[in-house]
DNA sequence: TGTACATCAGTGAACGCGCGTTCACTGATGTAC
DNA sequence: TGTACATCAGTGAACGCGCGTTCACTGATGTAC
């Protein structure tokens, strides 16, 4: 931190603003975004950071968005790691597992970033109606979405089952998530932790599809 | 408020500085439980405080346990509500429905109190291990405890299913609460959030039990 | 190619805010004799 | 029953903290001629 500058123009002070409060999230949560800080850890006065962010709240939505898409690199990579046909049905409960499985582990990883994508402040205006529409089109949901069709088109979803799907395994996994991070399952040992994982996906997966997975 | 003092001496300071702090838990989540404000909403100055609680976290102790018993009042109350025989495997999966509709509905009628309750902040000391244990012995953990019981009783939940059962059923509910309080969910209409609590429901019955509910 | 000048991207000091907390204090209460 | 005095429960002013943000500024950059 503070790296003395080649000269005094910076020449790229907004992405190295957005590197250190993205690193004080990581390790933080959304709380730790400060944007004094930020500024510290960049060398840089905080006026300077006026010139490249309307405010803090300004940067917080860019950190924030980088969260997410952390988070949904995290999620399809987990994904793309199978794809071993081991059958279509198997192969589709694998996909969906994979997702959820992947969405807790990044959590638990990543605590500082989980908790700054979803720390959706109560606060953001009331004037935004219409949220759902943008959640839909987000990444994480569309992988999610993918998974579920998936699951229709080998027969494991009913389609009079299909609506509410997305939102239902999310809750569960998202909950979970929480529980495990700043809840009171926080001090599990790591098996444990892989066992209520488990347990709760057979839990998604047998509660959405027709027929229990194996 | 900031009514006047009869005496010079409250009286009952402590509890005054509850209610108030509570009122403040209600009306704006954790962050608004200020021991400066609840001092000021009862007329007195702040260091009056500091003869009734050690410090600032000391009373946030004391609401959060207030939340937590609020919140299991309005779960055990939503249980009680029904209870009307319609055969004893329809009683069990009504009993478990209504104690995690009960859990949803409360948060969204009172989020100040729920968030309130679920804020675990992570910095509560990494000596505090075990804390799963009073977790188990917390009163709303009891409450799902005892409907899952009743659904192996009645032959719903095979008894190799029910480990964990608790922390799937639990997870999917709060996870659904907290996406339809502060994630992307808030601001769909009434009657849709309750057809998402209902295809939630639906898939945590239905992933626990043996067979579909009806 | 060199120079004048507008514009851009920083600096440093300061503001106001509200918080938790502490200090030395004073008014009220209750108990011993 | 009245009084002396310890104790208790408040007051009011102040501290330090760190934040987001603004001010008047200055050094660096780039463009027109």
């Amino acid at each position: 931190m503070t790296k003395p500058r080649d000269s005094y123009h910076h020449g790229d002070l907004r992405n190295a603003l957005i590197d250190a409060a993205m690193e004080l999230a990581k390790q933080g949560g959304p709380e730790a975004v400060v944007l004094r800080e930020a500024a510290r850890h960049v060398g840089v006065s905080p006026t300077a950071a006026y010139r490249h962010f309307a405010s803090h709240t300004d940067l917080m939505h860019v950190i924030k968005d980088r969260a997410l898409s952390i988070l949904t690199d995290a999620m399809e990579g987990q994904l793309a790691t199978l794809a071993q046909t081991s059958g279509p049905l198997a192969d589709a409960v694998a996909g969906m597992r994979a997702i959820g499985a992947g969405y807790v582990h990044f959590a638990l990883e990543n605590p500082g970033v989980f908790r700054t994508w979803c720390n959706h402040t109560p606060a953001h205006d009331a004037s935004e109606t219409g949220d759902e529409r943008k959640y839909e089109h987000s990444r994480p949901f569309r992988v999610l979405t993918e998974a579920l069709d998936e699951l229709g088109r080998v027969g494991l979803l009913k389609p009079e089952r299909r609506e509410g799907a997305e939102i239902a395994a999310w809750a569960a996994v998202h909950g979970l998530a929480i529980l495990l991070l700043d809840g009171p399952l926080t001090s599990l040992p790591a098996e444990q932790k892989d066992a209520v994982i488990n347990s709760t996906l057979d839990m998604v997966v047998g509660g959405i599809c027709n027929q229990p997975p194996a």
